[in-house]
Parts: structure tokens; C-alpha cells; sequence
DNA sequence: ACAACAGTTCGATGCCTGTCGAACTATCTG
DNA sequence: CAGATAGTTCGACAGGCATCGAACTGTTGT
């Protein structure tokens, strides 16, 4: 089984968090896991009309840019907002992208 | 004189606002006016090493997506966040990519 | 063991974007 | 008017990115 290496939030750049969410699928996913819960990745529950293989794409960028983790049970994996590291190292930013009206 | 038409806050996008600032360049450049001043666009100011050509492509997507307005005065142009504007549609927003460490 | 299932990875494709030099517009100054 | 100055626009180019189908890895269940 592959593993999902999280950077380590002190590592994690700015622009890379703002390129990240500057996507309207990934702003998407993120607001769907605003609340910190795990959530899982199965398809039909992000209300986006993509393939597999795309959402994953997107799933592996909000990883790598340090917005999410990933956790795996079986063979299902639930990904996670980040929200208290986020929010010692970037204070006031995911609620304000998440309040944005439009 | 071509004039610089700037979209009215309602129809702003936090998606095209993300884009704009997901750029190392044009956060400089942000940092540089975070106080709401005028600032003039001439290039050496900003200490960053591109053409002038490149500056004038980066300002316009910064006006574009809705984050500066643009004060011609005779040859002259300066540029300026729409700091209270941008507060009232994305609270907490400018403060918190303004306030990141990293 | 075998098939179904959940996701990832790979290669290809087309679009978008950051960068530049060169040409252009408009303003100021001698 | 002529030259200098401030900035924009255009065309080109390279690299990045969102998307997909197909092949792959690992897990569950029969």
C-alpha cells in the first residue's frame, strides 16, 4: 500500500496554499471538509461531475500543498482538513475563504 | 489613454481573487500596497527582476480580479488595494494572506 | 483463487500562464 | 516639434495544469 506523506505544516509555503484553493473543485472539496471531520473520497459525495482519476489528481494536490491528510481504512481512504495546524500557521485564512460569500 | 476599468465588487470571484494572489510575484506586489496607499508602478520600487512588460501583465490581473484600481496621473500610473471594498465581500481575507509568516 | 471494488499512477492532450523583446500610445520637457 | 519617459499591447515561447482513459495496486468478499 502506498502512504500519504503530509509536509510538515512549518514547511508549507503561502502561494502553494493559495494555488491549492485558487481551483473551483478544490474550493469545493475544501468546504465540503470545512468541519475537520474525516470525509470519504468516494465520488458521488462531492457533487463533482469527474472522473476518478482527476479527483484524485486534485485530492493529491491539496495533500502535498498541506491543506489535507489522508487517512486509509481498508481499502477506503478519507481525507481531512488540516484545521488546527492550518490555523496556528495561517491564522484567519481558512475561515476567511470559507465565510467568502462568492 | 486607454482607461482601467475595474469590475464591480459584487460580481468578484474568491476563485479569480485566489488565482491573483497564488503567485509569488503579485503577493510581493500586495505586500507592497497592504496599507491601502497609492503606490507608483514603477518598476524599481517593487525589487523584483522583470521586464516592465511582465509588471504591466501581473497589475492587470490584480485590477482584473478585482484586488487594485488604478490612479493615472499624466505619465505617471499607481496602483492601490481596494482595501475596504475587498473587507466588506471577503472578511479577514487580506488581513490573513497579509498576516501568514510564510 | 477469483472477481468485484476503491483509488492511484501513467501518458496523452489541449488549454492556460509567466516571461520576454519589440512595437505602440500617451505624456512631459527642452 | 523632437526626444525622452511611463506604461501597455502584441506575438512568441516554454512550462504548468486540468482532464481523461487505461493500466495498475491493494483490499474485500465469495
Amino acid at each position: 500500500m502506498p502512504d500519504y506523506p503530509v509536509p510538515d505544516m512549518a514547511d508549507v509555503d503561502l502561494v502553494d496554499i493559495l494555488r491549492a484553493l485558487a481551483d473551483p473543485t478544490r474550493l469545493q472539496i475544501v468546504r465540503k471538509i470545512a468541519d475537520g471531520q474525516p470525509c470519504p473520497k468516494s465520488i458521488d459525495v462531492w457533487g463533482v461531475e469527474l472522473t476518478k482519476a482527476t479527483m484524485s489528481h486534485h485530492f493529491k494536490i491539496l495533500r502535498e500543498a498541506g491543506l489535507t491528510r489522508t487517512l486509509v481504512t481498508g481499502r477506503t481512504h478519507a481525507i481531512q482538513l488540516r484545521r488546527d495546524e492550518l490555523d496556528a500557521c495561517f491564522p484567519g485564512l481558512i475561515d476567511a475563504v470559507l465565510d467568502a460569500a462568492h
